[in-house]
DNA sequence: ATAAAACGTGATACCGGTATCATGTTGTTG
DNA sequence: CAACAACATGATACCGGTATCACGTTTTAT
């Protein structure tokens, strides 16, 4: 790799000149900066960010913390982000906390150590609160884990009120909801929204919690066992909805006509295996961009106007639930 | 952030007894240590791997190309590898190359502004050919793009083979093959061990390719339609597999008594959604943990006894093939 | 014509570590 | 007890950039 001194020798200026070029800073010479670009493309130089990075105390890498890569909601949501960094000349570092807090704080330690300029993260609400000690900026998604922190949520009590409507609106008065896990913000919200309208109603519903990333598929079957006249579902994930159909089908349920469920993330396999599933729908283009923006914001010290964004949610309506 | 200055200052000894109390190297005598170490914890003090990398040439970080982040193997794959490289103390930068060798490019660029220590590379035939000018070591996941540059690749050909062996012993001789993007060596490879079998049993197979990230659902019953008769289906994912069953079920096919499906992949859904699939299991954790440990060696430029190491896959039989 | 502003470039301290070299002390051995 | 190894520590050049300061030259304004 060659340096800003080979460039230098090369072009017989000096470093300080080279460094002008590159960074566009202060008066170069029109001629000396041909002479200097072409020693660069000849070298094939490019400025090392490390040593770039320990000066300026500035490393234009993105820190993302985030439970499970492979959970698809997240690896969605992941590529949406990737994209907004990157575009913006930032790069991404990334790791899986297993939502394990003393993982995620020996990853808070680790981005210290590379000068991330920020942090997202995605977790519960158990999470570390060592980020709270940084000097970086830190965002949130999909949770709040204290109101000082910024973050970027979608309207999770709004999905759980719209799929309880769209039940309600469809006949539906036996009602179970298969959450994720109960120390989810993010699955309590839904729930919160769910109840309060079914309580409205006065309709009584049964829940079960289950695991987001492999919901256990026995623990369904049983719970559906134990409330056979069941006639409307809600999930706090398409997986989960899948699952959940699945089961009902080999249990000789038919959908929408038995039993209609709602599912939640509208995961791009939910628009097309049967049946296709009626689900909210967050949009996660939106989410990665506002966060990305925020947090690009943050960095910059410019004021937010908004410290927690709510991102509104779609329902959409295919043949899981009646017409 | 405290420096090692900071540390020196407080203990009252020079920076360079601190770099040996926090590297073990040379002599540090037992109590002066003890009270550099004090002085590291009082401070939370940690040292700045940048300023250690420049110095180095080495950042511990690993770089990952991969063309779509959210594609449900992908996912899965990258989590294989993130829990390998980061259980060997390395950390992961990650780039979405959409399948773009431009962007490739580019990335491999930023990649060596930051003295990465190794690269894994995902990616299709037509990659950029720039990796080979790297200094660093540089492996590729499920495709070879020169002979000189390390790879593992599952048993694609022998995917094929399986797949058409239990095609044909359950009876199947009407045969489409759904493939992913022919472009792809993997793709290719599933594709030649496939067609081989079928080959030698006289049996005719009409392909059609698809795209592996949103497989056109439209594609696949326009394909059908024009072959009613098939009886027996191998497709390059799951993700294929299950659009095509949802496309079959809507045609008033039944799986398996009129056609008989066989996925690739073994995500985890195929197991669980109706019908369950029967499907070609490739060993994620296996790829994961030997790309790691070959990188490594690479790095510590140790002999690595196979360039090419190709990890056999299993068929798992499920419902959509005749008992 | 001359002071002031704009231009152009080089030398160098610094970012936060590492590793070598120098120097001094203590311990061991013949 | 001299000679040498082992121990202990500090000073400092260096990694590859950035940014400030100094200094000279040219241009502009009065």
């Amino acid at each position: 790799m060659p340096t800003i001194k080979d460039v230098a020798k090369k072009a017989n200026v000096s470093v300080a000149t080279v460094s002008r070029v590159i960074n566009n800073t202060g008066y170069v010479n029109h001629e000396t900066r041909k002479i200097v670009e072409d020693a660069i493309s000849e070298l094939g130089y490019v400025p090392n960010e490390l040593a770039r990075s320990l000066f300026k105390k500035k490393s234009n890498i993105i820190g993302l913390i985030v439970p499970h890569i492979s959970t698809y909601f997240f690896a969605e949501l992941i590529e949406s982000l990737e994209d907004a960094i990157t575009s913006e000349g930032y790069k991404l570092m990334i790791f899986n906390s297993k939502d394990d807090i003393e993982l995620e704080k020996k990853y808070i330690n680790v981005f210290n150590q590379y000068n991330i300029d920020g942090l997202i993260l995605i977790a519960n609400t158990h999470s570390a609160k060592s980020y709270l000690n940084l000097k970086i900026p830190v965002l949130t998604i999909d949770h709040i884990i204290d109101k000082t922190v910024p973050s970027i949520t979608s309207d999770n009590v709004q999905g759980g009120e719209l799929a309880a409507y769209k039940l309600l609106e469809k006949g539906a008065d036996k009602i179970i909801h298969f959450r994720g896990p109960s120390d989810l913000i993010t699955v309590i919200d839904r729930a919160r929204g769910f109840y309060q309208v079914m309580d409205e109603a006065n309709v009584d519903v049964y829940s079960f919690d289950l695991d987001f990333k492999s919901p256990d598929i026995n623990d369904i079957e049983m719970f559906i066992k134990k409330h056979p006249d069941v006639n409307g579902i809600f999930c706090s994930s398409d997986v989960i909805a899948m699952y959940t159909t699945s089961v009902l089908k080999r249990l000789d349920y038919k959908i929408p006509e038995d039993v209609q469920i709602i599912g939640y993330d509208n995961i791009e396999m939910s628009a097309i295996l049967l049946p296709t599933l009626t689900t909210i729908s967050q949009n996660l283009i939106t989410i990665g961009r506002e966060a990305i923006t925020t947090l690009l914001k943050l960095i910059a010290k410019k004021e937010i106007d908004d410290l927690h964004r709510v991102i509104p949610v779609t329902l959409i309506e295919r043949d899981s639930t009646k017409k």
